[in-house]
DNA sequence: GTGGTCTAGACCACG
DNA sequence: GTGGTCTAGACCACC
């Protein structure tokens, strides 16, 4: 789960950790009651500091996503209600997102629904 | 042009700026000689400082998009040539980000296109 | 009187002005009612904006050191008892930079006043 | 070695610092390898902001006279023979300028000697 | 604790 | 009015 997040710069390590593990979640690969990789191996994973992804997951655990006790792991403590919310919310943002940048660059429906079929197989391989 | 400017959490602002800038550029909407608004003049409109208006034009700047003397009005310095190239790097990079995204959420390509359809006629009368 | 201004970098060009207006008035080569060089003059003979020039003047003008009147050239306005107390002020203040800078370098009395035998003649030439 | 350093108005604080600093290695009070004060430490002593200091280290930075790395204390990096350089530059530009500032207020050698033969002694108890 | 960056506000020099 | 710089305060990532 963790291994697909590409770090970009400009924009804060442990906010790019929330939104990528927030967009597991609402995948469902990751479901109610599984376990998150240890602060330290998504720390080696990413080459990050460890307190960067303790950052991370103590702002998941505030909002109530994630749950941990001391020495022990941390486990998804969401249900299913507020999965479907979050995924709703999620969506929603990023495809506005996407419209925003697109029609600001001046193209139409058609070209970005083309670009997306063409860019889409072409990831496909990797 | 600035008008259209939604400043979003967690991306430094002056990045979304130069983004933004970029996008008009490449829309056509922007041409070359055309002159851009003050950094006050901006500053304003957006509600920030005119330091970080100042940060990004610099940078659009030293990239060659805009010529800026004191005392004087900035004006856009850009030819057709690399308009193009610039709308070819902005389309690909933005479409694989986003593609990055609509994956780990767990959609496919058929989805996405779906919203998309949809959300776009949504926005349309705005 | 003005011909010998060097201007640095770093420094505001308005206080590098009165400071060297200020040092001609001490050295008694100006004296009380000459006339000051007019704004437009001092302007063109250091290359700077005649707006910066005005600001100098200004600020002489509110310590009362030059009086103006709109349309006419400026004076020198000071008595001989306030120009005594500048003189005493302003070489006592660089007197002590002067000290300050060469002692955090660690010379002792001897290396500087040979420092300044050898390079008041080499200056004379010019 | 910072805390003999006494701000003055009109010059920028940073260049201040830097100059300061300077001074102080070509003293040889400061030697190669020697720790640099914290930017925070400088900041609190001078009461100035972090980011002033850190605007002097990081030119110092790039001059190749201190090295930095995050999370780390900062070093002096420089050889005898680049200190010899610095300190012939610093003095000759230093007293050039003053000399330049005491000839403008009309005084001849003899008086800056007298001068600086009186202020130093009586600096000298502090 | 460390160094580094982003945003903010005031000021400078120029047209 | 314009662009550019200096100082300030808060935050990020790292040791």
């Amino acid at each position: 789960m963790i291994e697909n997040l590409v770090l970009k710069d400009g924009i804060p390590i442990y906010l790019q950790l929330i939104m990528h593990i927030k967009q597991g979640i609402v995948s469902e690969n990751i479901k109610n009651n599984d376990e998150m990789p240890s602060r330290r191996m998504v720390s080696t994973m990413l080459g990050v500091n460890p307190n960067t992804v303790q950052k991370a997951y103590k702002i998941l655990e505030d909002e109530g996503l994630i749950a941990s006790s001391v020495g022990a792991k941390s486990y998804i403590t969401i249900d299913e209600n507020k999965i479907m919310l979050l995924k709703q919310e999620l969506i929603e943002q990023n495809i506005k997102d996407f419209l925003v940048v697109f029609k600001q660059m001046g193209m139409d429906k058609k070209d970005v629904i083309r670009l997306i079929e063409n860019m889409w197989e072409n990831e496909e391989g990797k």
